[in-house]
DNA sequence: TAGATTGTTAATCGATTAACAATC
DNA sequence: TAGATTGTTAATCGATTAACAATC
């Protein structure tokens, strides 16, 4: 079915997009399934499936040409949008993200912070402001921002969140160690490190398990 | 296969365990597969038959009781272990891994962290010491670590790796945004931060995908 | 005992791999 | 043209769901 792109195929997204990047900064113009698949650790097969879900990428006899690749996944991904985030939570990891270059180059912009703490109201090292959250209300609505970025304690995440989604958010990056309830229209992605920290100590145990 | 944990259940376990231990917290002895299907977003039938492959944990007409369960999880995970750790990196995200309560509470604990600038040898916030990378052979032997925590730029990484591969090391939790190449004696997870920001990203205009 | 719920087999679904004709 | 490599169909594999007998 081109045009579908499979549940599957969604999570290897990010990873067809950082390779064609670092192909493209490498000089490289055109790839075949066979090298790309050696590279990101697939088979050719499933590097043809995959692309062609998009359409007539591939040219027979040579491959596929990498920038137009590229281009493409990056639309698909919305990276040519600009998303506007708030982020909740005002500590290391919440500062960190606001400040980081990476995510900002990729169109996710940080236009403040909100921490109940005050003792936390100092900007961060970049210069984004940092609020009270009893100020949400007041201020989030002049701000249009359309991600929100929980990055506080899993018992305050919840609540926080349904704050937010009251006030017209529908995606939230999470990195609250919690699994969150939300409507159906709402879109949450979840970076639960401890989850991934879980899976080193299995594998450490079952090191032929993949 | 009683006994065969599949790769799919290996992921699904971190979050067994979460959701368990807060059931413990709530004071819940027991759970059927339908309620905790329904807590965890799964059907029944992949309850049963996920845990079945821990072996016979359920009474029929009862269900699994929580602690034993969430005890067997934990030891499967290896979290009954005590895992030292170095991490490479002193930035903002190095230092928020080494001082976070949560990761030592599941036995993963930060013995030192590694820095090739001058400027930030300050040892953390919870006093956890940060030493030149330069010293990374010397140091590295008498420290008795397992675990390698990749907290700086991509292209860093993988030179990192190698060396502390050559020191030993087999298990690395990577948060450089770069798919680094190991030996299959090693272990790596990723926590690629921007590939879950795309996903994000992808979702937002496809909200009706998951 | 009757009701609830598991353990387990069979059916279904989706994703991956293999194969090869089409074609650049 | 000959060689390389895609696009696409068919075969395989693995994971999920459905069903129900076993049993607490």
């Amino acid at each position: 079915m081109a045009g579908y792109v499979s549940e599957a195929l969604v999570r290897r997204l990010p990873a067809y997009y950082r390779h064609l990047q670092s192909l493209e900064a490498e000089g490289v113009v055109q790839i075949s399934s066979k090298d790309l698949g050696e590279r990101m650790q697939l088979t050719p097969s499933q590097i043809r499936q995959d692309i062609n879900s998009f359409g007539g990428f591939g040219r027979q006899g040579y491959g596929y040409p990498v920038r137009e690749l590229r281009e493409h996944i990056r639309a698909v991904l919305g990276l040519n949008l600009e998303h506007r985030m708030v982020i909740l939570g005002a500590g290391r990891i919440g500062r960190a993200i606001a400040d980081a270059a990476v995510f900002q180059a990729d169109g996710f912009v940080t236009i403040a912070l909100f921490d109940s703490d005050p003792d936390r109201m100092e900007a961060t090292a970049q210069g984004v402001p940092v609020y009270g959250t009893d100020q949400l209300e007041q201020l989030l609505p002049g701000m249009y921002v359309t991600v929100a970025v929980l990055a506080l304690p899993a018992d305050a995440a919840q609540k926080i969140l349904d704050r937010l989604y009251a006030l017209g958010i529908r995606a939230f990056w999470n990195f609250a160690q919690v699994d969150l309830k939300y409507p159906r229209d709402a879109v949450v992605v979840n970076v639960h490190l401890s989850d991934t920290l879980y899976t080193l100590g299995y594998r450490m145990q079952h090191p032929d398990s993949l």
